[in-house]
DNA sequence: TTGAAAGCGTTACCAT
DNA sequence: ATGGTAACGCTTTCAA
């Protein structure tokens, strides 16, 4: 690998002018640029990062922390980050930490000894290390937390619209499968639910599960089938446990969505492929992942920011395990 | 962030001798290590990574380069590999090139600036770019180049699978959706179906597709149907292809398995999920991607290497797209 | 407009 | 057993 040396060296300057050209600072006579530029091409010089970093004291790499890039809620966001910071040239560093907080110190811990310049997480743990918070810009993604800069989907109205549908489509015996409480977004989409549910003429009941997880779901579907007979209506919390539900739903005999109308939420990919095809709630995962990086660019930057806390709208995706609504007129 | 010398005035000790007690190497007296322990801990002081990297050119971390993270098939395929590397302590740099030539040049440019000491790449472009290969230990992963080292499955038996499973459970007329021929895993498949079909007493057909994604699958499908209305056999040469193969079929009342058999490729994890749950052919991903990291490691390391190139087994997964075998007795 | 030199935080060599 | 110091490749004063 040619240096900055050899690319002085063959263009017969001082290494500072090399560096001016490089940088595109300072004056530095047209024809000296002609010659500096020849070397560099000549030798195929690109600079060395890692020294630029080490005398910046930052990197042009930040720091992305998720749970599990397996689940498919993940890649999109992931790439949502990737495209728009690539757009400004800055790399990731990328770690998967399962919710472990030793893995997720960890992580956090190399990151910064390779001077990351920012900080973007979408692992609960992370957003609850409130003291020794690390003094570089740091955005939570899909999770909240007091004094943190944070982007997410509106849980709450997601929740709502759920309720709604569900009993705007005939559904009178509504169970839910509850999420995890200390994860707020999802905390969210139940509270949201349970809101509209309390103040419709219907039944419901909650069922409370220790994960989202599509082995638990399925342990839950046969419990909800056993236990509430008579669900004609089922909101999932997310499409993984859904998925799991349908299909437990289907293997009983139920017929979706005549007996039983379900709705999941997040719109991963998969949805749209299940059989019937899952109604569910959208979350724009990919432009979350944008915004996050958008707005961690700002930070980075010291530039203004409006907003604390950037709030996505979500919708309802109308697919086969609702019925149709009927219309006036 | 305290810096190695703030450590050595702390302990009163030289720069010199913080830095033998941090590498362990060179000798320094029981009492002065303790000095120096505490006054690490008391400064709460970690190395800078990226002074290392510059002193020892080269660095912790690996390049890891994807054609898509978006794609269902990469998540467990990216998370053998991170779970492998991060045991020995390396970090990963990760990019998605979308098989985009310049892109790709983009990230590999930058992963070596920031002295990445191995790359992983799962992208075709890169294992086509034979001249001015970087000149660190590289493998290629799910792809393959003459010279280069490798991790794959077998795709050549794979495809064999799939054209003795759908004729032996009773396809006559077999219709292959074969994927772009310069993937050579993907080209492996489709000879290893044609093997078999040619010389069974089927009749088959292809149906060349420019990109194995839903979006061109969905579009096959409708002419697979039309064209060739009496296929009773489909290999759709990946899951994803697969999933609108049957999303079609059932759309225009095929009844599956009866009518037709499908069998996709891959095994992602939407894979049975679906309805029916597809039967296909599983690759060892998440192995996969541990297996390319380990050898990426021993490279590194420059540690003996006894095969050069690394072929995982497949295995057939008989989920309900496919008719039930006749056993004898 | 250009160059010399200090310094970023480490490591490793050479003395002592 | 310990310390001084050059070096890694770059950027940025400061002086010329």
């Amino acid at each position: 690998m040619a240096t900055i040396k050899d690319v002085a060296a063959e263009a017969g300057v001082s290494v500072a002018t090399v560096s001016r050209v490089l940088n595109g600072k300072g004056y530095v006579h047209e024809e000296t640029l002609m010659r500096v530029r020849e070397a560099i091409e000549k030798l195929n010089y690109s600079p060395n990062e890692v020294a630029r970093s080490l005398f910046k004291r930052e990197s042009k790499l930040v720091g992305l922390l998720l749970p599990d890039i397996t689940n498919p809620f993940f890649p999109e966001l992931a790439r949502g980050v990737e495209d728009e910071l690539q757009k400004q040239g800055f790399r990731l560093l990328f770690g998967n930490s399962d919710e472990d907080p030793e893995k997720e110190k960890a992580y956090i811990d190399t990151f910064l000894q390779n001077q990351v310049v920012g900080l973007i997480s979408a692992t609960q743990a992370f957003s609850q290390l409130n003291d020794e918070r690390p003094a570089i810009p740091t955005v939570l993604l899909d999770r909240t937390h007091e004094g943190s800069y944070t982007v997410y989907a509106d849980g709450i109205e997601g929740g709502r619209i759920v309720a709604r549908e569900l009993v705007n489509r005939g559904s009178h015996n509504i169970t839910v499968l509850k999420g995890p409480g200390h994860i707020q977004p999802v905390q969210d989409r139940f509270l949201g639910a349970v809101e509209v549910l309390a103040s419709s003429n219907v039944n419901f009941q909650v069922i409370q599960m220790a994960s989202l997880t599509y082995e638990e779901a399925e342990q839950r579907a046969k419990e909800l089938f056993s236990q509430y007979p008579d669900t004609d209506g089922i909101f999932a919390s997310n499409d993984i446990t859904a998925a799991a539900v349908l299909h437990e739903a289907l293997r009983i005999g139920k017929s979706i969505p005549d007996d039983v109308q379900i709705i999941g939420f997040d719109d991963i990919p998969m949805s749209r492929l299940l059989f019937p095809a899952l109604s569910t709630i959208r979350q724009p995962v990919y432009e979350m992942g944008q915004q996050a990086a958008q707005l961690l660019l700002k930070l980075i930057k010291k530039e203004q920011v409006i907003e604390q806390n950037i709030q996505l709208p979500v919708s309802f995706i109308e697919r086969n395990t609702t019925r149709k609504v009927k219309r006036n007129g």
